[in-house]
DNA sequence: TGCTTTTTGCTGCCTAAGCAGCTATATTCC
DNA sequence: GGAATATAGCTGCTTAGGCAGCAAAAAGCA
């Protein structure tokens, strides 16, 4: 089996067309636009994430998150820090491990779930509303691949 | 003129199939394996990218920097004194505008870019090695039609 | 010319991620 | 049981980005 062409090369990289580029201009983009969304709720996309996956699971620890969400733990724990200093979440120690602490959507977190969400699905469109379907469809499916790699 | 459906609903929402985790997935993953690989140079991937923007610019200015990549004066400032302290850039007051830094690329900080830009490269094959050429072309025109967008 | 506005870069303060080192607790193995 | 090892979370250090405020310099205008 003969190996392919790579795709990339030393002569023909242009930085402005990498793949790196793209996706980092997309997502700041994205990231941007949220922000400006959520700010009225007093929550940045960063802690929107980590709450949507805490309330995902309900009672699970900060390990938990951090593997889900590919972070560090010190990260994880300054950020509950701040989740938990606006009152979206609520920290206990586990029972069974008292090691492990268990996270908690809060009212106040729940209450803002629903109200998040409408936003999140705004700003997704707003940046491909140039996309049909197909090629919205195509471009996660191409995505995905890249991700699921290994 | 009819208005499309909207591509994403709030109903339809999943996380994990979302544009943003997608590209932010794809993102870090492409970060992660270049800082691995500049490591042994003494560079970070965002270092990186500023020295590189600056190279293709001799004596440019750090506003013209901030502009071209859509960052903040303050912290291109900071970014510049670690690109300083490590050697590869010098300052200097411009003559025509004595507000204006000038910068430029020292010999160390050249000698570096041929030794990085295989780098570069062999992480970005290495993220795309299960697409063909058709497949990443499309995946490209995709990304860029979404940030040309507005 | 002199006054106002704009631009440039710097600084302080905040959020945020990653790494190394630490303590407390759990688990494993003898 | 007791020592060695592993795990969970916290803290300090660094890099990094955004925002607001600052002073110096430049540009615009009366």
């Amino acid at each position: 089996m003969s190996t392919p062409e790579p795709l990339y090369t030393v002569d023909g990289y242009v930085a402005g067309d990498s793949l790196g580029f793209l996706v980092g201009t997309v997502r700041s983009r994205l990231i941007n636009a949220l922000d400006v969304e959520l700010q009225p709720l007093g929550l940045t996309s960063a802690q929107w994430l980590v709450l949507t996956r805490a309330a995902d699971r309900p009672g699970c620890t900060a390990t938990e998150l951090c593997r889900c969400m590919n972070t560090d733990t010190g990260s994880m724990t300054r950020m509950i820090d701040r989740l938990e200093e606006k009152g979206f979440v609520r920290r206990s120690r586990s029972q069974k491990d008292r090691r492990a602490v268990c996270l908690e959507i809060t009212e106040a977190g729940r209450a803002l779930y629903p109200l998040i969400i409408p936003r999140v699905v705004a700003v997704l469109n707003e940046r491909v509303k140039s996309l049909s379907r197909e090629e919205l469809d195509l471009l996660t499916g191409l995505l995905k691949r890249i991700v699921a790699d290994e």
